[in-house]
DNA sequence: ATGCCGGGTCCTACCCGA
């Protein structure tokens, strides 16, 4: 199982190079994040002659999440259990594949808004972990993945890149990803490579691409079962590099077979 | 230096990202 996760920052801007990532990478999963378009105008088309189906939640202008996968997939949770339903923000999205539960979700960024803002993230971080719990006391395989907007450690960005006082890094950010953590689910990247960076976000600005000063925010996170079996996790640096990309890049986990 | 870039939209100056 090959699972992939990319915020791709408008997938109508991003529609050809998903298209030939798809190509080279075939991920039997890929999660999308800020698609950045109404559900019903998701290009979902444009995957289907590389053999994907697509599923999207969207909305206008902002945030949007979507799946697009290889094999037969059902759509369990159009938004994250909990939330209000009058939360219109396109984030979370919940499938069942293969006998797996694969969550894809957008994190709120919590810089923007003041301290209501923050207080939002936090919440939506609160929520997740009940929603994790919940699913791990299942038998199913769990996997969540996508724009957490969090770096987990002073490893996951480089030095200078954020305020200490960025929602990114804040202490109660970062408590909440540990509790995820103590759930029992494993961050598949920095289990297999404990001292790098790993980055996976560049800003567009000040030259962060080229003076590397980037940040490790998008994560995949797996059940037990599935980090047993894990063989590979790592960014796609190189998408980085390409004309016109997004400022995030796709992060792959690979596992055997159950 | 919260602007530098690059998406979006009430079409064009402004909001948002991280």
């Amino acid at each position: 199982m090959k699972l992939a996760t990319w915020n791709v920052n408008s997938i109508r801007q991003r529609t050809p190079h998903v298209r030939a990532w798809l190509e080279r990478a075939r991920p039997d999963v890929l999660l999308l994040q800020e698609i950045k378009c109404e559900t019903a105008a998701f290009p979902a088309e444009a995957f289907r002659d590389l053999g994907y189906t697509a599923e999207a939640v969207g909305q206008k202008a902002y945030n949007g999440v979507a799946v697009l996968a290889r094999r037969p997939f059902a759509v369990t949770h159009r938004a994250l259990p909990g939330l209000p339903e009058d939360d219109a923000q396109a984030r979370y999205i919940e499938i069942e594949t293969d006998g797996i539960t694969v969550i894809g979700l957008y994190l709120p960024n919590g810089n923007s808004g003041g301290e209501a803002g923050f207080a939002y993230k936090l919440a939506w971080m609160d929520l997740l972990a009940e929603r994790a719990a919940a699913l791990l006391q299942d038998d199913r395989p769990l996997a969540i993945a996508g724009d957490f907007n969090v770096c987990p450690a002073p490893l996951d960005a480089a030095p200078g890149a954020l305020s200490p006082t960025d929602a990114l890094v804040r202490p109660e950010t970062r408590a909440r990803f540990r509790r995820l953590l103590w759930l029992g689910l494993t961050d598949a990247v920095r289990a297999l490579h404990p001292r790098a960076p790993m980055y996976s976000f560049w800003d567009y600005q000040a030259g962060a691409w080229p003076r590397d000063l980037g940040l490790r925010i998008d994560h995949v996170l797996l059940s037990p079962d599935l980090a047993e079996r894990l063989t590979a996790a790592t960014p796609d640096r190189a998408e980085r590099g390409r004309e016109q990309p997004s400022d995030h890049v796709p992060v792959v986990a690979s596992w055997e077979a159950g």
